[in-house]
DNA sequence: AAACAATAGATGTACATACACATAAAATAA
DNA sequence: TTATTTTATGTGTATGTACATCTATTGTTT
């Protein structure tokens, strides 16, 4: 869909502003997409990423700020969605040996099940709403890199 | 700066998958950016958002309900974010006379004000920061409108 | 007209974000 | 060693999201 249409508007100021409120309604549409297919595993899609986070280190522990450097959304509040997922117990908290201040996570059997079958979900989604190339999928990564570029 | 240093993986299982989280971290990065300009007019990035659309339409009043058809994220709870800039009496709840069930809502002087101050600073930063050029631009709405194509 | 269904908006709740601040532990300076 | 600073985490609060439910009003059916 046009993104005119999305938004009900075609006063944009420019193509770059455009192009702003097009990465941003963007990024709300897929994160909506995927939240829905999270909701049959009662994951949310913040909950799904910290879990994705220390499967990638399995079985290696990350303590809390490691998590949250590796977040997408940097300002999340990484002990609350660890609150969360052990009330579920997806994942455990222990308190480091080394350095008493960092509490260490670790995944659990339950969460890496119920982390797999959600990706698996969430792989099949992806492969079946996808329209663009390869190609056109490095061109996306480049621009959206250099529209980056004054990244602190 | 390259996703891979943004999120510390170099993990990706294609090329479009990183160009989702590509997505999801620059409209991270753009709503931290803007909020932080904002919040010298105590205004969050979805209240500016709203009195954008009222001005959009202004001196026309917009319904609850047409607002959100227009906001970015669709699933933004207006009437809560309409309290919020009512308080600051920004902008003016008034119930229709032709249906008594919509509440009707005009921005006040005091609304297009700040809006005009911030939005002059918003694009003053928008400027300093722009990186890429109109026909990049007009390329990452392109591939943005092909990424959404299977959009309901 | 009366009964029923649909719609607009408000409100409750769980979760998340953004940011300030508190606390405990570790690192460093005096 | 003691005092000070820094760091890691947790917690409080205001705002927003996502979704369900309630109420008032309008539209539709019988």
């Amino acid at each position: 869909m046009k993104l005119e249409n999305a938004l009900l508007t075609n006063k944009f100021s420019s193509e770059s502003q455009k192009a702003t409120l097009n990465i941003l309604y963007t990024a709300w549409w897929l994160k909506r997409t995927a939240s829905k297919e999270l909701k049959d595993f009662d994951l949310t899609h913040e909950q799904y990423n910290v879990l994705r986070i220390l499967k990638g280190k399995y079985p290696e522990q990350l303590c809390v700020k490691d998590i949250g450097r590796r977040m997408i959304e940097k300002s999340s509040n990484v002990p609350r969605i660890i609150d969360r997922l052990e009330i579920k117990k997806l994942v455990k908290r222990t308190v480091s040996e080394s350095d008493k201040r960092e509490t260490l996570i670790s995944i659990t059997k339950s969460g890496l099940s119920i982390l797999e079958s959600s990706t698996s979900k969430l792989n099949k989604l992806h492969s079946s709403i996808q329209t663009i190339t390869q190609k056109e999928a490095e061109q996306l990564n480049h621009l959206l890199e250099k529209l980056r570029a004054t990244e602190i």
